[in-house]
DNA sequence: ATGTCGTGAAGGTCACGA
């Protein structure tokens, strides 16, 4: 039976509460990974969220900055985190689950990477530099996964648009954090050394343009349509066939009090 | 491109991160 992952930067789990029990009304996806949650795990709404039918709840979360959780409709067979670039920062939690329950139970990997500050500079800029060794870690623990028999499967805030087409204007985002050649190339070495499938530019190729984030200061932020790419769904190549379907909810920007980031939602056979 | 958000600690607004 195929089931369904959404990964969603929901900025602030306490806030959009409302708006993420909407979304589950209409959507129902059997996981969700959220990023940006904004809370202490002792101040998550758990008990909100379990209504909605989430049994599973993995967190890594941190007063509020950052944060990631796991929702789960499938109990988890194990989740773990990791801290990156000697930070306590909550930025990753994996769960695995076996939704089909035949034996190779997938991983599925939650990250939200630094923004990166303002300026495009490692030497200028701490949090630039933050990110750059972020990208380096990601990819030292990309190239050392155990693959196992299941599907990994890499989802979140990569807070990078790697393609010219993901960004409203690749010119004009070159020397833009989230753009610049040193993380492009850094984001699409992992991907490639890594033997990982960008399921999303899979299934709406490039030279479409796509985007997942749209800046809050933006007067009209549809019309303008000055959006990036920076959430992103990955599996590996030997399991790319099972990602039957990508939706990004470009509509989900327009709801009343919304993240700046739209949910995608992968359909996965089992 | 500096416009808008969310959080926290104040303290009835501001600094910070995004």
């Amino acid at each position: 039976m195929p089931f369904t992952i959404a990964t969603w930067n929901i900025n602030s789990v306490r806030l959009r509460l409302p708006l993420l029990q909407s979304f589950v009304r209409r959507y129902q996806p059997d996981i969700i990974c959220l990023q940006e949650t904004k809370c202490r795990n002792d101040q998550f709404p758990e008990k909100a969220i379990r209504a909605l039918g989430y049994e599973h709840i993995a967190l890594n979360g941190q007063k509020g900055y950052h944060g990631v959780a796991t929702l789960s409709r499938f109990p988890f067979i194990q989740t773990s985190v990791m801290h990156f670039c000697g930070k306590g920062d909550a930025r990753h939690v994996t769960v695995m689950l076996d939704p089909s329950g035949n034996g190779a139970p997938a991983h599925i990997h939650n990250f939200y990477v630094p923004a990166g500050g303002d300026i495009p500079d490692p030497d200028q800029n701490e949090k630039f530099a933050h990110k750059l060794g972020f990208i380096e870690e990601l990819r030292n623990w990309s190239n050392a996964l155990n693959r196992g028999n299941g599907a990994n499967i890499l989802v979140g805030d990569l807070n990078i648009a790697p393609l010219p087409e993901d960004v409203w204007s690749h010119k004009q985002l070159l020397k833009v954090v989230s753009h610049t050649p040193v993380e492009t190339e850094g984001l699409t070495a992992v991907l490639e050394e890594g033997g990982w499938t960008d399921s999303v530019r899979q299934h709406i190729p490039a030279p479409e343009k796509l985007y997942t984030w749209w800046s809050y200061r933006a007067r009209d932020w549809s019309a303008s349509d000055r959006g990036r790419r920076l959430d992103h769904v990955w599996i590996h190549a030997e399991h790319a066939e099972k990602v039957r379907g990508i939706s990004v909810l470009r509509e989900a920007r327009g709801w009343d009090q919304p993240s700046d980031h739209v949910p995608i939602i992968a359909t996965v056979d089992g």
